[in-house]
RNA sequence: GGGCGGUUAGCUCAGUUGGUAGAGCACCUGCUUUACACGCAGGGGGCCGGCAGUUCGAGUCUGUCACCGCCCACCA
C-alpha cells in the first residue's frame, strides 16, 4: 500500500472494501467460535423494496453495532433476509400483468404464483445489493427469504400448533374488508381519515299505531340491511317505543326496536338504525339482542341480492343515491346534511374499508400476549426511549384476536382443508379423496412474528439457533412496534421460551427537509443512493446517524457534509502523520511529551464515553464526539503541537489507529483505507481490536492543555482586538505565565518575557491568572487609546461578574441552602475578579501616570 | 374522545442528576502558514412558545394555555 496521498474517492475505494468484507469469510458468523455471541435480525424488508432514506438510517445504526461488537470480540451475526411482502408483491405483479393486458385470473393460481416467483428472481431483493453499497455487514451467506421451504414449514406448524392449542379459530365475524384488494385486512392496516359525508334522517314508521321513529345514517344504502332499531335505555323521549316494532321503509322488514347502552341520545335523534352486517357497533348490538343479519354488501363490494332487486349490482354509493331518492319519494326523508367524520381506509390499496360479516380465521391474542406483557413489565425486554415500553404496554393490554386470512394468491396457503362440512387444521391434507385446502394466504406479518427463530433453522434445534437465539437487539422506527415487534416478542415467548431479544431500539423517524413525511408518492423522497454517489457512503452513514436521535427529524443535508468534512480530515491527518514517518510499531509507544500524554488520555476518556453512548444507542452523541475528536483534540491542537515539535510521531500514528478503531464503525470503508496506508499496518479495521489507550486518563495533562489553549486563545483574542494580523509576534509576561505551558510557544507566535515585572503593554485575564502582553518591537506607548478603551471593557466585563457573585452571596438564602462547593464557587469568583479588577484599574492609572 | 411527543441562535438539532445556554450549517472579519479552503483563526447572534407555581436558584420540576406532529379509539 501507497501511503495516502491526493484526494480520497471514495466511489473507487467503496465497492472495493465492500468486496474484500465478504471475500473475507469474516461475516459468516460462526456458531461454534466459544467466543460470546451478538445477533441482530434485521428487519427484513419487502422482496420488492428499495432503499430508501429509512432503511439507510436503520441499518446504518444496526451496522455500527455489529462492527462495535465485532471489533470487540464477539461472534457477531446480522441476520440477513427479505419479506415475501404478500400484498405489496402480488400488487407489483399483478400491475406487470395489466400491462400486458391480462390478469392473474385469466393466468390462474398456479400459473400467477410462478409468476410472481419469477419476478423474485429477476427483480426482487436488490435492496440486499443497496445494503452492500451503504456498507452492511450482514451474513449474506445466510440470506433467508420468508418463503423459503424451511421458512415455509416454519410457519405452517406453528399455525397447525396455534390451532391445537386453541387460539386459532374460525368466524364469521365483523372484518375491515378491502374492495379494492377484495381481502380482509387487520385492524392495523386500516387507517382512519377525515371525511365529509352526508347525514341523512330517515322515518321508520311504527307498525301499530301512528308515528314514526326518525334514524339517522351516513350510509342510507346499508339500511337495506337493518334488523332493528335502537334506543338509549335512558332516553324518556322513547321509552314507550322499547318492545315495539317499525317497519323498514323500501324493504318493509319489521323491526324490533331495543334499548342498548351504545346508543348516545344526545347524538342526532337519539335514535339508530341497526345493520348488523356492516357496522362493528351494529354487530355488537346485533349479539346483545340476539338480532339476526343480512348481507346486503358483498365481498365484490356491490349490493347482493339480499339488498333486494332493485338494488342488487349496484356500488354502495350508487344505491346510496338511489336509496335517498326512493325514500324522498315516500316523504320518508326527514333530513340531509353535511357531516364530517373519520373513516377506514385500507393502508394498503387506499380503498374505503368495508365493514361487514366474513369467515375468516383468527387468532385469539390474550394467552399469547400475557407473558409478552411481563417480559416488557419485568424488564425482560428493554424498550430505549423506555416510553416506548408504555405504548407497547397500552396496546398489548387491549390487544384484540388478529384477522390472519387473506384472500390473496401470494404468500404461505392456510394449511387447513375441506370436505363438504368437514375442517381439517393440519401440515398434510387427510387421507381420502374430496379434500380441498384452504384458498387463503396469511397475513404477511403472521410469518414476519417468526423471524428471529425461524431464520436461524427452527424447528429444528440447529447451532445457529442455540448459539444466537435470543438475539440482543432489535433496531427499528416506531411505526411497526404493533405490526412487528409485539408479535415478535409473542411469537418468541411461545415457540423458544423467551422473547427473541432484550433490546428494542426505537430511533427517528427521517422526515423530508420541509417536515413532512418523505414519501415517493407525495415527491418528498430523498434518494440515500443518490446521496452515496455524491458523498459517499461514510458521509451519509456519519450524516444519519449525526442528525437522529429518538425524535423524529428534518433531513439535514448539513449533517452528511459534515460527515464528508470528517472523512477528509483523517484523510489529511493521516498523510501529515505518515509524511512525518509516523508508522505501526509493534508496541504501543509510551507518551511521555505533554501534548502526547494529554491526547492519550483524551482519548482514554472519550472511549470510555463512547462505551456508554453506543451501549445506550446514543449514536448521534457518538458521531458528534468523534467528530470533535478528531477535529478539535487531535487536528487543531495535537497535531499543530506536532508539527511545532512537541509531540511524538510514534504516538501521533498510535493515537491515530485508535482513532480510525473508533471511527469504524460509522465510517468504515475510510479507515479501512486509511489503516491500509498506513506503514506497518496488518489486518483490516474490520476485526480490528477496540481503541484503547495506553494509560489512565492524565489529570495534569488535561489542566496542563486547557491551559495553553486557553492562553493561546487569548493571545489570539488580543490580536483580533488589536487589529493585528494573525501569528504577529508578541513578547508575554506577567503572573500568569508560569501556568502557561511552553509548548504554547508551538503553536502561537509569542516569546515568553524572561523580565520579572512582566511584558509591560496590555493586560489579558485568565482565569488562572493575568498575562502582560505586548507587540513585540513596538513602542508600549502606541495605541494607548485603543489599549485604554480594551482595558476598559475588560473592567466592565470583571465588575458585571463581580457583581453577580457578590449579589448571590449577599443573598443570606442563598448562603444557607445552597450546597456549600456552589457557594464556595461564589467566593472563588469573588476573589478572582477583585483581583482581576485591580490589577486591570492598576494598569489604567499607570498608563494615567505615562502620559 | 383518550394518550404520547415537540416548541432552545436565521436553519437543522443537542442539552446527563435544577447551579450564569451548546454544536453543525449560514452570517461577519482576517488568513493561498508545504496534512487539509470538504481548511485555519477570531467574532456577532438566544426574555430556551405564553402564563402561574415550587425553589436560594428553573431551558431543566409542577400546573395551565397556545400552536405543530404522531399513535390509539365502536358515536350513527
Amino acid at each position: 500500500m501507497t501511503p495516502p496521498a491526493g484526494r480520497y474517492d471514495p466511489q473507487e475505494a467503496e465497492p472495493r472494501w465492500m468486496a474484500r468484507w465478504l471475500d473475507s469469510g469474516v461475516l459468516t458468523a460462526d456458531p461454534a467460535s466459544g467466543k460470546p455471541p451478538y445477533a441482530i435480525a434485521i428487519p427484513p424488508p419487502n422482496v420488492t423494496g428499495v432503499l430508501h432514506m429509512g432503511h439507510a438510517l436503520n441499518n446504518t445504526i444496526q451496522d455500527a453495532l455489529i462492527r462495535w461488537r465485532r471489533m470487540a470480540g464477539d461472534e457477531t451475526l446480522w441476520i440477513c433476509g427479505t419479506d415475501h411482502a404478500g400484498i405489496a408483491t402480488q400488487v407489483m405483479v399483478e400491475k406487470q400483468l395489466a400491462s400486458e393486458g391480462t390478469d392473474r385470473h385469466a393466468l390462474g393460481r398456479e400459473a400467477f404464483v410462478e409468476r410472481v416467483w419469477e419476478w423474485r428472481e429477476n427483480y426482487g431483493g436488490q435492496i440486499i445489493g443497496q445494503l452492500q453499497r451503504l456498507g452492511c455487514t450482514l451474513d449474506y451467506s445466510r440470506e433467508r427469504f420468508t418463503m423459503d421451504e424451511r421458512y415455509a414449514a416454519a410457519v405452517q406448524r406453528v399455525f397447525v400448533d396455534l390451532h391445537d392449542k386453541g387460539h386459532i379459530y374460525r368466524d364469521r365475524y365483523m372484518v375491515n374488508w378491502d374492495p379494492g384488494l377484495r381481502s380482509a385486512i387487520s385492524d392495523l392496516e386500516v387507517e382512519d381519515r377525515e371525511v365529509t359525508d352526508e347525514l341523512v334522517s330517515i322515518a321508520y314508521p311504527l307498525i301499530d299505531g301512528d308515528g314514526e321513529l326518525v334514524v339517522s345514517t351516513v350510509r342510507p344504502e346499508t339500511m337495506l340491511g337493518d334488523t332493528a332499531a335502537a334506543v338509549s335505555p335512558k332516553d324518556e323521549r322513547y321509552a314507550d317505543l322499547v318492545g315495539r316494532r317499525c317497519r323498514l321503509p323500501l324493504v318493509g322488514r319489521e323491526l324490533p326496536i331495543v334499548a342498548d347502552d351504545y346508543v348516545d341520545p344526545e347524538f342526532g335523534t337519539g335514535a339508530l338504525k341497526v345493520t348488523p352486517s356492516h357496522d362493528p357497533n351494529d354487530f355488537e348490538i346485533a349479539r346483545r339482542h340476539d338480532l339476526p343479519a343480512v348481507d346486503v354488501i358483498g365481498e365484490d363490494g356491490r349490493m347482493t341480492a339480499d339488498a333486494g332487486e332493485r338494488y342488487a349490482g349496484l356500488t354502495p354509493a350508487e344505491a346510496s343515491a338511489r336509496v335517498v331518492a326512493d325514500l324522498d319519494e315516500q316523504g320518508l326523508l326527514r333530513g340531509r346534511e353535511p357531516y364530517t367524520h373519520s373513516v377506514p381506509f385500507s393502508h394498503r390499496s387506499g380503498a374505503r374499508v368495508e365493514p361487514l360479516r366474513s369467515l375468516q380465521w383468527f387468532c385469539d391474542m390474550d394467552a399469547l400476549a400475557a407473558p409478552a406483557i411481563t417480559a416488557v413489565e419485568d424488564g425482560s425486554v428493554r424498550f430505549v426511549p423506555a416510553n416506548w415500553g408504555n405504548v407497547y404496554l397500552r396496546w398489548m393490554n387491549e390487544i384484540r384476536p388478529w384477522c390472519v386470512s387473506r384472500q390473496l394468491w401470494w404468500g404461505h396457503r392456510l394449511p387447513v382443508w375441506y370436505r363438504g362440512d368437514e375442517i381439517h387444521v393440519g401440515l398434510e391434507a387427510p387421507e381420502g379423496e374430496g379434500w380441498e385446502q384452504d384458498p387463503d394466504v396469511l397475513d404477511t406479518w403472521f410469518s414476519s412474528a417468526l423471524w428471529p427463530f425461524a431464520t436461524l433453522g427452527w424447528p429444528q434445534e440447529t447451532p445457529e439457533l442455540a448459539t444466537f437465539y435470543p438475539t440482543n437487539v432489535l433496531s427499528t422506527a416506531r411505526d411497526i412496534i404493533f405490526l412487528w415487534v409485539a408479535r415478535m416478542v409473542m411469537m418468541g415467548i411461545e415457540y423458544m421460551g423467551e422473547p427473541p431479544f432484550s433490546e428494542v431500539n426505537i430511533h427517528s423517524v427521517v422526515q423530508a427537509p420541509d417536515g413532512r413525511r418523505m414519501s415517493k408518492s407525495l415527491g418528498t423522497g430523498i434518494d440515500p443512493l443518490e446521496l452515496i454517489e455524491e458523498h459517499g457512503a461514510d458521509a451519509l452513514r456519519f450524516g444519519l446517524l449525526h442528525m437522529s436521535s429518538t425524535q423524529d427529524v428534518r433531513f439535514n443535508a448539513g449533517s452528511v457534509q459534515q460527515g464528508r468534512a470528517l472523512v477528509t480530515k483523517l484523510w489529511n491527518a493521516s498523510r501529515l502523520v505518515t509524511e512525518r514517518g509516523g508508522r505501526v510499531q509493534a508496541q504501543a509507544p509510551t507518551p511521555e511529551l505533554l501534548a502526547d500524554r494529554w491526547i492519550v488520555s483524551r482519548v482514554a476518556s472519550f472511549v470510555e464515553e463512547a462505551n456508554a453512548l453506543v451501549a445506550d444507542f446514543k449514536l448521534s452523541a457518538f458521531a458528534d464526539g468523534l467528530y470533535h475528536l478528531v477535529f478539535d483534540d487531535y487536528c487543531d491542537w495535537y497535531l499543530e503541537l506536532l508539527k511545532g515539535g512537541q509531540a511524538s510521531v510514534d504516538v501521533a500514528a498510535y493515537v491515530l489507529e485508535q482513532l480510525l478503531a473508533l471511527v469504524h464503525p460509522v465510517m468504515p470503508f475510510m479507515t479501512e483505507e486509511v489503516w491500509a496506508a498506513i506503514p506497518g499496518s496488518a489486518g483490516m479495521m474490520l476485526t480490528h481490536p477496540p481503541a484503547r489507550a495506553p494509560g489512565p486518563r492524565d489529570q495534569h495533562a488535561e489542566l496542563a492543555v486547557a491551559r495553553l489553549q486557553e492562553g493561546v486563545r487569548a493571545l489570539r483574542g488580543f490580536r483580533t482586538d488589536r487589529q493585528l494580523p494573525p501569528r504577529t509576534p508578541l513578547v508575554v509576561g506577567g503572573p500568569g505565565l508560569a501556568e502557561l505551558p511552553d509548548e504554547a510557544t508551538a503553536v502561537d507566535a509569542f516569546t515568553p518575557d524572561g523580565s520579572t515585572d512582566g511584558a509591560g503593554g496590555a493586560v489579558v485575564g485568565l482565569s488562572y491568572g493575568q498575562l502582560h502582553v505586548r507587540v513585540e518591537g513596538a513602542d508600549p506607548g502606541e495605541d494607548r487609546a485603543a489599549e485604554r478603551s480594551r482595558i476598559g471593557s475588560e473592567v466592565e466585563r470583571a465588575r458585571a461578574e463581580l457583581a453577580r457573585a457578590e449579589g448571590k452571596l449577599a443573598n443570606e438564602k442563598f448562603v444557607d441552602r445552597a450546597p456549600a462547593d456552589v457557594v464556595e464557587s461564589e467566593r472563588e469568583k469573588v476573589r478572582r475578579y477583585t483581583e482581576e479588577l485591580s490589577a486591570l484599574e492598576q494598569e489604567l492609572s499607570d498608563m494615567d501616570g505615562a502620559s
